[in-house]
DNA sequence: GGTTGCTCTGTAACACTGTTACACCGGTGG
DNA sequence: CCACCGGTGTAACAGTGTTACAGAGCAACC
């Protein structure tokens, strides 16, 4: 009947997996919200792979410039992080995509120039700036993917219980704020200061 | 015909995973390499979350304890976040099947007891240790996650170029060192030390 | 007008996946 | 003998990605 585009497509796509994740979008799904055949969907994207793949475009390209401010090298850097991590956390679709196509490294790119930039005018050069901005980056990913996952199976406690017991810490301080839930923003920013004020010291 | 066992199901399940992956780890296949019929697994474990549910707590469970050496605090340190890095990386399927299961948590388990001694013993206390530990712990999971995740994308690289052509780095030996294929280990202890030198200054 | 050709859509199928209702078979206890 | 129960098998349900094939609609050309 009527005809579709492959923006028509990728819009509806979108709005499915904003709606119910990309666990939950189904190319028939997809399909009937369309009111079409499956078979419409792949003669205009091709495939679901490239669909996912237009999807992890589409995030990416809105994604807007990340914010830059402090007056110390560090404070920088640790806005530059800041802001990439909101970036990413803003947009929580994001994460499932780029996981379930393997494009993580596409989540670093957005710090890499600011980094760069940042690094070298704190004085690194060569190598060293190159080892610092990939520090930064994998620590950026690798928390906020990490963040996503815990806090999905938050809910489940894991079965195994084989250390649990052997902890048996003395400072009850230190027992509270391990077996709390982790203020991510907090230990975020604490985390990324100690790594970058080491890394430009 | 020949009787199963929860055990040998377990088994052959854990087998398949380590030949080809948890992602081709299906009821039928394994009912097949079993020479029996699905129902029977079902009967034997009740379901597919509960049977990889079963194999994580096996892995975990055949974890060596992590070997702690180095003079000083920031090496024993480092050194637990190398061995458990080794451990996780030396069972290449136990990512997927964390991952597969949310249970990310429990990769952060084994370093926790060392890392809450080291810190309290280098003079750590309170809130201040417990941070200290988790920060480290978010680094090591996260990091290794973020490993895995690239090294099987490494081999198709995003079409997103929007980035590439933005960085313009006059720095030829950092462009390179931004370039190249990490160094996983390397960046690891780098990031590892910079962090520690810092969380214990 | 008739015919060809291209774009796009629909039907129906293939090969999978996890899961389950139900029948059956073999042994053990009453 | 018979009833029960642990364990197995058959066959199905609902869902997934993907595709071979047939057909509509429309433009262009003879």
């Amino acid at each position: 009947m009527d005809r579709i585009t492959r923006d028509t497509v990728l819009d509806t796509a979108m709005r499915l997996v904003m709606e119910s994740g990309i666990e939950n979008l189904s190319m028939r799904k997809l399909a009937a919200e369309l009111g079409v055949a499956v078979t419409s969907i792949y003669w205009h994207v091709g495939n679901r792979d490239v669909l996912v793949d237009q999807l992890v475009d589409r995030v990416i390209a809105d994604m807007g410039a990340i914010s830059v401010d402090g007056s110390t090298p560090v404070e920088r850097v640790v806005s530059i992080a800041r802001s990439c991590r909101r970036m990413i956390l803003d947009r929580p679709h994001l994460v499932g995509l780029v996981r379930e196509r393997g494009l993580e490294s596409v989540m670093m790119l957005p710090a890499r120039k600011a980094l760069v930039h940042e690094m070298t005018a704190a004085g690194l050069h060569g190598a060293r700036a190159g080892e610092a901005v990939q520090a930064v980056q994998y620590q950026i990913a690798g928390f906020v993917m990490l963040e996503r996952a815990l806090e999905n199976s938050a809910a489940e406690p894991p079965a195994v219980d084989h250390w649990r017991g052997e902890l048996a810490i003395e400072d009850p301080e230190l027992a509270a704020s391990l077996s709390n839930v982790t203020d991510g923003d907090r230990l975020f920013v604490l985390s990324v200061r100690a790594l970058v004020e080491s890394l430009l010291g």
